[in-house]
DNA sequence: GTCTATAGAGTGATAGAC
DNA sequence: GTCTATCACTCTATAGAC
């Protein structure tokens, strides 16, 4: 048995090129070349190219919840979980830079059936975070807020992170991590406090 | 003169395309019979795709630039500063979203020097931010930071915005801007004020 | 300013030998 | 499991008539 099969061969250098040039502008004789053999030897592994796009995506958006959930196991303080899950959510990303670059602009790659199933993964994970942050607003210990809004404001923050992180550069994935994990609770804690004291605020409240 | 030239009626129907395929997922044939002509035709009034999609994010980001500057005019206090430009950053965001998606993730299709231009035009806009918040930093206004991740943080947390955002939704423009406004200005008062009281972050202060 | 026609290259995918 | 050869198609872009 090889040290890497040449399946992860193929994965690891589609992941390299869709991150670069993007899935539409790379092309399956490009992949095939980076993994050391002609284009028709790549369908002996993949079926097709989008097949090779969803199998990069499944396997990156399951690794995703696997490791939130590990971050979360034991934790029952409401601030603790959110720390957790931000800290989380930077170093996956940080980590896995090109998988997570791709898995979130990507999407369009996908045929409808593969595109639904890793919109339900996406989601799943969405709602852990959007869970935390109800359950701490109705403790009282973050603000009143519009759960989905400020789920996708702190993911997406996170996530954004991952398109100028370099690994040798100034910062470490953990100072990282700890910068957004303060700014996300400050923003949670007193987020429209001061125009709203104390109560929920009603979707029907524009302002002028 | 008609009331919308041809070159105008192809720009619009690129934006819609490139934000709904793609860049390289959108072929000049289709962009050519959403306006009505045929493919030849196109080449009339740009020379290639590439031009096409330099025209689109070179008016985007000049606007952008422009609307920035109208809305920090004559304000000097700079926590009303950073609320305008955040204000104005998500307006522009959610009122002209398709050419904002593309130039948020459509920059890989421009040749070199194009791409170069580009580039010059958002680090000009990002700076505007970062003197913001480093000004904010030394008056004490803002908490100790990371000048360059915070403006990172706070334009990606807002451009986000306009990849969910569907304007007859739940939410109004405004309603959306004045969350992120608070959200970001908690943050900013308070990130990182808790582990590194009055003193600025060294960027050497890894942590296990 | 728009058309028809086409050049020239590259695409994803398949057939079948080894 | 990898190869050569090829199919059927699409792509961007150009030539030249009207």
């Amino acid at each position: 048995m090889p040290v890497v099969s040449m399946k992860d061969t193929i994965r690891q250098a589609a992941i390299d090129l869709f991150y670069r040039k993007g899935y539409f502008a790379a092309s399956i004789s490009e992949i095939a070349a980076a993994s050391g053999i002609r284009k028709a030897s790549l369908y002996h592994h993949y079926e097709s190219k989008e097949a090779l796009l969803f199998a990069i995506l499944k396997e990156t958006m399951d690794d995703l919840m696997a490791h939130l959930e590990s971050c979360l196991e034991g934790i029952g303080d409401i601030e603790a979980r959110m720390r957790a899950a931000v800290r989380g959510h930077v170093q996956f990303h940080l980590r896995r830079q090109k998988e997570n670059f791709i898995a979130n602009s990507e999407l369009r790659g996908l045929n409808a059936a593969h595109y639904r199933e890793i919109v339900r993964r996406r989601d799943a994970y969405e709602r852990v975070f959007q869970e935390i942050i109800g359950a701490g607003r109705r403790q009282g210990v973050f603000a009143p807020g519009d759960d989905k809004i400020l789920s996708y404001a702190i993911l997406t923050l996170c996530t954004a992170g991952a398109s100028w992180f370099k690994p040798d550069g100034r910062l470490t994935v953990d100072e990282i991590a700890e910068i957004y994990e303060n700014f996300i609770i400050s923003g949670l804690k007193r987020a429209e406090r001061e125009t709203e004291p104390g109560a929920d605020v009603p979707a029907s409240a524009a302002r002028a």
